[in-house]
DNA sequence: GACCACTGGTTTTTT
DNA sequence: ACCAGTGGTC
């Protein structure tokens, strides 16, 4: 035991070894946090004051969960598997699947992914014949999500006008399908799990008593539901139940935009009357400038709740800061940069390139690709999300569950049999009239029609009587070679990549029965396999395209590369509107989401750090004209290290390119022409000043005369349209 | 039912 | 610029 806790430093050694209590970890970028976690839990149990069934651990993603199993396993000669470990929506899946039937749920319920939900809320509103322009499934999504992570239920929802009364209808009707069809979405896995928690008694105290221990990973992002799932398991309230032990950064927190609550770790500490709040600030990732600029640049937030990061390590190289002409000029500096890294010996997957948003990697992904340097972009589709394997899953979903209407409608006419829009329709129809699933409406249909879609019920009774008793992999394999999906695949001309995907999932299907340690055991004992790798799928969509432990360059948004660190970090597209994001800086509440986002961003590298922006930049297939993000101003510039010449904006005096420009669209930016109806004097990209706003670029222009207006980045004051007739534009 | 042209919408994303 | 989804035509 002396071992699991050698090396740790005092506060990392307090948590760890804290008696039996209520504890927030506050936990900054770098400073130990999944040690601690996992190291406590070690503790507990190699001093006896728990047993492995008395542990619950709960992290956001299942990669986290994994590693945290990982490390126990390395550190005690224990049984892992007695623990849950898991994400929200994983230990939700499994005490569902144990209790489906107290529930309500059928045995082989069906897990909607967010597609899937989106295809059932259109299918809905198709039924009901619900103008989907008015009420677009995207935002039906979001308004259901919504609730049900705040743990309302339609019933309960609050009506303000007519409009959302019409929504919190559509959102009973949904309920009411998803009810019918066996399905729940990912929402649905807390909210049913919390109510059948709260509902039945029996099952509640069960869980209360079994549970001694909670420990909460990455605890600033969770929402309102979850903290309340939380509460009922820790049996608030009453003395002797679970002990919870929420460890996060408030500073951390970049996903409120997707309901995350922050507030959730006050109320914590309020609520639970948590008498050790525990800092961990000692950071061992990166040096003395980096750290300090972090520091400075989080300074700015309010309400924090306090942390102030520092490192032993000397202060370490200044941060380099590079001006780019265009977004190609900088992606061109960057990977320059790289390559003279490289040459230098340095492994490629330790230097990341970060942005954004997602559609800045193309820029750079052109350049890489140029140079020939190899590279893996994290993001984009994943495995089971992509079209030839959602629909091999469709085929294997009817077998399980022949009334999950998403997975019949999904594949009814694929491949094409003949079954068309109209046919569907009438289908629909009926089966909405005798409130059955469209395959038990399917005999109903006479005619052609009826004919062609019997046959593919039949054909799904086939698949289901053949595969009855053969292995999940064998039956993966034979549905999707009788189903027609590989006879459709090797007729298209772009198919050899899909057939490639449909025998991936062939080896997933042998991987999965095989991987005895990493499943959810419990969940394939009760339901078998077949359902279980379809939870699975849905639950884990599967690694990201790009090849692992690939010696490549790592290029990702900053939302992805949170948790992770890498010797050289490169931050492109430092603009004003694009980060801070033009969306999010109006108010001060997403503005601090853009600061934290990049603190994460900075707090990434351990040894040099490279910041860079473009004076022009393609966007939406349009050039823009861009100022410097105001987060530069926040870092004190002794900091600093400006790699080329520093200009105010794009449109300053000719001058040398510093050596990175040249070339096709290197350089200075093209004059930009004069836009139509542009009065003289007044040009795209020119600097111009407004009484109200202050200094800004021009971006855009449109309309003539009296109508004219023109689209003014103002930087800090944000991105405005401002119409040429009353605004008070002088050229500055 | 297959193919093509047009449209709108593009921050971040896990489960 | 680029993708996905849709509506039209053959």
């Amino acid at each position: 035991m002396s071992d699991l806790l050698a090396n740790l430093n005092p506060p990392q050694l307090s948590a760890v070894t804290l008696p039996p209590q209520h504890a927030l970890i506050l936990a900054g970028a770098g400073s130990g946090k999944t040690r601690v976690l996992t190291t406590r839990i070690a503790w507990l149990l190699s001093t006896g004051q728990v047993g492995p069934q008395g542990i619950l651990a709960v992290t956001f993603t299942n990669k986290a969960a994994k590693e945290m199993q990982a490390r126990l396993s390395a550190m005690l000669p224990v049984n892992t598997r007695a623990m849950w470990i898991g994400t929200f929506h994983g230990l939700c899946n499994r005490l569902l699947r144990a209790h489906h039937k107290e529930a309500g749920l059928p045995a082989l319920f069906q897990i909607l992914d967010s597609g899937d939900q989106q295809s059932a809320v259109k299918r809905l509103l198709k039924n009901l014949n619900v103008d989907d322009e008015k009420f677009p499934p995207r935002e039906l999504c979001h308004f259901i999500n919504a609730h049900k992570e705040q743990g309302i239920r339609a019933a309960q929802a609050e009506v303000y006008d007519d409009y959302t009364r019409r929504r919190v209808e559509l959102y009973a009707e949904y309920e009411a399908q998803c009810q019918r069809e066996g399905v729940v979405d990912f929402a649905e896995l807390l909210l049913r799990t919390y109510e059948l928690l709260t509902r039945n008694e029996p099952l509640r105290q069960h869980y209360q008593q079994r549970f001694r221990h909670i420990l909460v990973d990455e605890f600033q992002d969770t929402n309102v539901l979850q903290y309340k799932w939380l509460k009922l398991l820790a049996n608030y309230g009453a003395d002797d139940g679970a002990k919870l032990f929420a460890v996060g950064d408030d500073d951390q927190s970049i996903y409120a935009f997707r309901g995350a609550e922050v507030g959730n770790m006050r109320d914590f500490e309020r609520e639970f009357r948590v008498q050790s709040v525990i800092r961990l600030e000692q950071n061992y990732r990166s040096h003395g400038n980096i750290l300090e600029a972090a520091n400075a640049i989080i300074k700015h937030n309010r309400g924090r709740l306090g942390k102030n990061l520092w490192t032993d390590a000397g202060a370490g190289e200044p941060i380099r800061v590079f001006e780019g002409f265009s977004d190609l000029d900088e992606a061109r500096f960057i990977v320059d940069e790289c390559r003279e890294l490289i040459r230098d010996g340095i492994s490629r997957n330790q230097i990341a390139l970060l942005y954004r948003s997602n559609a800045q990697s193309r820029v750079l992904e052109h350049q890489l690709f140029t140079a020939g340097i190899p590279y893996r972009v994290y993001g984009g589709l994943r495995f089971f999300e992509r079209q030839e394997i959602k629909h091999a899953l469709a085929y294997l979903r009817l077998i399980a569950n022949p009334d999950d209407d998403t997975a019949f409608a999904r594949v009814v006419n694929f491949p094409a049999r003949g079954i068309g829009a109209r046919s569907q329709e009438n289908l629909q129809a009926a089966a909405h009239q005798a409130n059955s699933s469209l395959y038990n409406a399917a005999a109903s249909l006479t005619g052609k029609a009826g004919a062609s879609v019997g046959a593919f019920v039949r054909l799904i009774e086939e698949l289901r009587r053949d595969t009855a008793s053969l292995p999940l992999s064998e039956m993966v394999e034979h549905v999707i070679d009788k189903s027609g999906l590989r006879q459709h695949y090797l007729g298209e001309k772009e198919g050899q990549e899909r057939l490639d995907n449909l025998d991936e999932l062939v080896n997933a299907a042998v991987n999965f029965v095989q991987e005895e340690s990493g499943g959810d055991l419990a969940a394939r004992e009760e339901a078998g396999d077949l359902a279980a790798f379809l939870t699975h799928a849905s639950l884990e969509a599967g690694e990201h395209q790009a090849l692992e432990g690939d010696e490549a360059l790592q290029l990702m948004t900053v939302h992805a590369a949170k948790g992770l660190e890498f010797d050289i970090v490169f931050l492109s597209g430092l603009e004003q509107g694009l980060f801070p994001h033009e969306n999010a800086a109006q108010e001060r509440e997403g503005l601090e989401e853009e600061r934290r986002l990049m603190y994460v961003a900075v707090t990434r590298a351990r040894k040099r750090l490279y910041l860079s922006w473009a004076q022009t930049r393609m966007l939406h297939g349009q050039t823009r004209y861009c100022v410097a993000s105001s987060f530069f101003d926040e870092i004190p510039e002794g900091l600093l290290r400006r790699i080329n010449p520093v200009s105010k904006s794009a449109y300053e005096a000719p001058r040398a390119s510093g050596g990175w420009g040249g070339g096709m669209g290197g350089g200075r930016p093209a004059a930009a022409p004069a836009a139509a109806g542009l009065p003289d004097g007044l040009r795209i990209g020119m600097n111009v000043q407004h009484a109200k706003f202050g200094f800004g670029v021009i971006v855009a222009a449109e309309g003539r005369g009296a109508d004219a207006r023109v689209q003014v980045n103002f930087g800090g004051a944000g991105m405005k349209w401002l119409a040429l007739e009353y605004a008070k534009l002088t050229p500055a």
